[in-house]
DNA sequence: CACACATTATTTGTATACAAATAATGTGTG
DNA sequence: CACACATTATTTGTATACAAATAATGTGTG
């Protein structure tokens, strides 16, 4: 490899910090970032879930979980509750600050997205789409 | 969007932490991280850059080549020196054992690459570092 | 049931990444 | 030439991200 603009792992990184900094500015009038962003959304999918299924479903680490709530908890948008089944675990809620955030930052969020798929044909997107998912999740197709 | 697995931004975070975990194992052994790697490798290129030439090409902040630079010259790959020419700036230059690590971490991180590309046809291959490259570096063409 | 082993969350340490501020030095316009 | 403005590197602060260690609690096998 010659030069590192053909590095997959260089190109990766790169393209996911353009991202990155057009979510996180979008989010921003929110004093949101986008991992807090991701993490509020699967709750809004399912409310009370335990941090450790937050990291399986986002790949994150315990450790990095454990930061992104305590932001999140001080900010007043989510909650950690204990989980009367096993004492090991908390349950994650988010209060209703937290869930009035839903539709708005969704919306910013889904402009940037489309911003991203405007750069290309719909087929193109669509085989950059399963082409990361591939990559990132493991599978071709959905989970 | 209904689900995080559709937002761009999240795949492309994912697909680069799982790339750039399968570099960081393949240069584990020199004790190098990938954006340690990315950096020697400019350097291989050209010896004797400014930290503002690294950080344009890389795209990274100033801060970020400071701390990297620190980590590199600790470990005695790099040294800093004065730029006679213009006294706010350092010049960056390999040491030996610098240099002695090109080979051996360029086959390494090329085993890396193979292997991504092997997860796609060389078409899709090709289309995704051209998608790669038009996100993260802003054009669509090389640089 | 006891106890090795697993699971969950947290803490600590290291490494990116950027924003904002600072200090030193260059440059360009009147 | 003086001086506002730009450039370069660094420092400080915040936010991911993971590895390794720790503490508390669960679970499964003999």
């Amino acid at each position: 490899m010659d030069r590192i603009e053909d590095c997959y792992g260089f190109l990766l990184g790169k393209a996911y910090q353009k991202v990155w900094q057009m979510e996180k500015a979008a989010l921003a009038q929110y004093g949101i970032t986008p991992v807090q962003f991701v993490l509020l959304h699967v709750l809004w999918e399912k409310d009370g879930q335990k941090g450790v299924e937050l990291g399986g479903r986002l790949r994150l680490d315990g450790a990095t979980i454990t930061g992104v709530l305590d932001r999140l908890e001080k900010m007043g948008l989510i909650e950690r509750r204990p989980d009367l089944n096993d004492r090991r675990t908390n349950l994650i809620f988010l209060t209703p600050k937290g869930k009035e955030l839903e539709k708005p930052m969704n919306q910013v969020t889904d402009v940037v997205n489309k911003e991203v798929i405007s750069m290309f044909s719909e087929e193109e997107a669509n085989l950059l789409k399963s082409m990361l998912t591939k990559l990132g999740l493991g599978q071709k197709g959905d989970r």
